[in-house]
Order: structure tokens, then C-alpha cells, then sequence
DNA sequence: ACCTGAACACCGTTCAAGT
DNA sequence: ACCTGAACACCGTTCAAGT
């Protein structure tokens, strides 16, 4: 073959098939990616030059692209706290939607563009909300720590402790008590009250910079 | 060689050397752990019967284990939420000490017993503030939330995102209006601020079960 | 029981081909 | 420019040795 007339990759047809894979198995490989796209691993470096980090930066891209196109994070209708309520929920809801992907997104800065757009997006609520400017990153990180750490705990078995009755009982019988079926779910909603509740909080304190 | 007189491996040793691998360059493999350890890398199976995975389970175990050996953890003392509090510090404080390792433990249910005892302890704490069983696994979920939010920001680049000024103004203002250095602690402060003040909240609500 | 070396099936990546 | 096959240095794991 070699050069065919009609050409078989692009970038984008790459980490779309990386992410159903990611999907479908749990896994990821170079050589396994090209078999599902019927092509030699080599053949990827050509449309892919930084290899399998750029991969995995094209499937981070492609979530928060696929989140845009859905008609997530729109801007401007309501009060500050219903405009991140709703960038939480949403954020959190398109990453739900590839769990098995979170791994390998861990401790990976973020420089694409449609992501830094989502955090674009909350920067600039955060900004209309009146949080000063030594507030802002703060605050910021907090809501995108809630995301992700409740991401992660999506991304793990659940439950994600197996504790025995005998040598944890209240850890067994906090996990006894209850449905797990929602546990994740709850503990976010409750996340996400906790976190705005405390934006508010900080936002109407008479001297946000200073102390006791 | 072969059976030596004095014994090398222990499980023990391991996962030591596999954690300080983890801590000095930011990977780990089972020929390089070998080679530190001045061994082949099929000794180790004769120790480590799981291979890689109980490996990176007896990591996770060790830093639990060192936790507690340091003197964190203990019972009792002050208000739930003052020992809440000094829990999410302690347990936050434990994986900073190794963030490299983080990602590899991501995904992985916790069932070693170190890490399981750090659980049973928060689970103590929240059973006797008087949480009643419905909200009990929630408010746990909760605080680890947090903590593992807080353990994958602090294994993530500083600072996380790298937008242009062009694009991504107003997060670009944010990390520009602050000194950067104290973000992570920072978020994760408001965090432990925010999530105990929930928790006040609804272990004081008149009917923490029902809604509206 | 504990260590070794050889072997297996896999990785990610590069590179000289070929069109 | 785009694809291939061969090649390289690496994985994780198993297994028949040897003591």
C-alpha cells in the first residue's frame, strides 16, 4: 500500500478512536489503537508527532470539545451561584461520561484549548460574581477540586473501600446503612452545596484578605 | 547465586525501595525497583506473588502505615469537627509526601489495612458527632473527596492550567493577579472550611432526610 | 524456599524504505 | 506527504533450572 489515494487518518479520527477504546476496554495502546483503525502503529507518528502524550492531551480536548457541542457551559443567565452550580454539574457530568479516561488525565497540566475554555468560562463568572482579586484563583481551585476529586472517585470501584466487619465496623457500618447506589451523586451535590456556600460566605466577608 | 545465605527480599523492603523509586524519579518499573534493589526481577515474584499491582497496593499501604507510625491519627480529642479537621490534614499531608505515586494509586479500591484504619477513624469521628446512618457514608465520601481532590492538585503541575492572555483572559488574570505558591494550600484550607461547615449544617438540620 | 537467566508476549518510538 | 515493516530499547510475567 503505502500513500493511499484516499487518505485514512487525521488527528481527529485518532483520539476519537483512542477515546472509544479508553471506553470500551479500560485500556489504551499504540499498536491496539492502530489495529481498530486498520493501520500500522507507525503510521500514527505521522499525523500524531508527540506520540502517546498527545493522545492523551487530543482525548482531554475532544471531552471538553464534545461537552461545547452538547450546549454545556453556556454564560450569563442567573445569579453567580447558579451559573457554577451549573459549570460543576456540567464539567463533572462530561467526564462522568468517560471514567476509565480520568487515570490516565491525572497530573497532566491542562493547554488545550477547549479545556481552557471551560475554565475560561468559570474565571469569568467567578470575575462577574465581585470575588476580589486575591479571592479568584482560590476560589477557582476550589470548585475544580471538587470536580476532580469527585471524578476520581467515579473513575474508582464502588465501593471504593472494602473494609471488613471486624476490624473496621464503623466503616462497615457506614457502608452497611445506606444504598450505595447514589453515594457518589449525593456526596458531589453536598460538595457542590459546601463549595458555594463557602464562596458566598467569603465573598460577603468585610475583609477578604485579612484575618482572624 | 541462588539462594543465598542471607535473605534479601522481604514484601517489605519492596515496597519500600519501590516507593523511595517512586519519590526519586517519577517512575516506577519492576526491572529498574530489581536493579536497585540488586536483584533480578524474577526474585521479586517469589515475595510479590501479585506482581505490579500488589506492589502499588503495598505502597499505598506503607504510606498509611508511615502516617500512623508518625503519630497522626489519633482519637479523641476536641470537637468532631476539630478532629475532622486535624484527619483531612493528616491523611492530605500523608499522600503530599509522595505525590509522584498518586496517579499509580487513582482507580484502585482500598483494601490494605493501614489505609482502612485511616478510613475507620474518620468513620469513628463522624459516628460519634451523631450523624445519623443515612448521612453518615455521605459526610465520609465527603472529606475524601476533598482530600483526594486536594492529592491529585498537589501531584499536578504548578499551576495547572497554561492559558494565553489571548484566549483565556480572565484565567489568565487569575493566576496573574496572585502569588502562586500557596494556591494548593490555600484551596484545600477553604475546602476543609467549606465542607465542615456543611457538615454542621446538616447534622443540625431538624430533618436531615427529608428535602425542600 | 529463594534466586537466576532465558523466554514470551507485549509496549512506545524511530527510521529507511516505498508510493 | 502518508503508509509500511523492520528494528530498538524497554515492559510485566512465567518457568525450568540451580542451591
Amino acid at each position: 500500500m503505502a500513500r493511499p489515494s484516499t487518505l485514512i487518518l487525521t488527528p481527529g479520527k485518532i483520539f476519537r478512536a483512542a477515546l472509544e477504546r479508553f471506553d470500551e476496554k479500560q485500556e489504551f495502546s499504540i499498536p491496539q489503537l492502530a489495529k481498530r483503525l486498520g493501520v500500522s502503529p507507525s503510521s500514527l507518528y505521522h499525523h500524531v508527532k508527540g506520540g502517546r502524550a498527545e493522545i492523551i492531551e487530543g482525548i482531554r480536548a475532544l471531552i471538553s470539545q464534545d461537552a461545547h457541542d452538547r450546549g454545556d457551559f453556556p454564560r450569563g443567565e442567573g445569579s453567580w451561584q447558579e451559573q457554577t452550580r451549573h459549570w460543576a454539574i456540567s464539567y463533572r457530568h462530561a467526564m462522568g461520561l468517560h471514567p476509565m479516561v480520568i487515570p490516565a488525565l491525572v497530573g497532566e497540566s491542562v493547554d488545550d484549548a477547549p479545556t481552557l475554555e471551560i475554565y475560561e468560562t468559570l474565571a469569568q463568572i467567578l470575575e462577574s460574581a465581585g470575588f476580589p482579586k486575591g479571592l479568584l484563583l482560590d476560589a477557582l481551585s476550589l470548585v475544580d477540586l471538587l470536580v476532580l476529586g469527585s471524578a476520581i472517585d467515579a473513575a474508582s470501584p464502588e465501593p471504593p473501600w472494602e473494609p471488613s466487619e471486624q476490624n473496621h465496623p464503623a466503616l462497615w457500618r457506614a457502608l452497611a446503612a445506606r444504598e450505595n447506589s447514589h453515594r457518589q451523586d449525593d456526596a458531589f451535590a453536598l460538595g457542590l452545596e459546601a463549595v458555594i456556600a463557602e464562596l458566598e460566605r467569603k465573598l460577603n466577608a468585610p475583609t477578604p484578605s485579612s484575618n482572624s
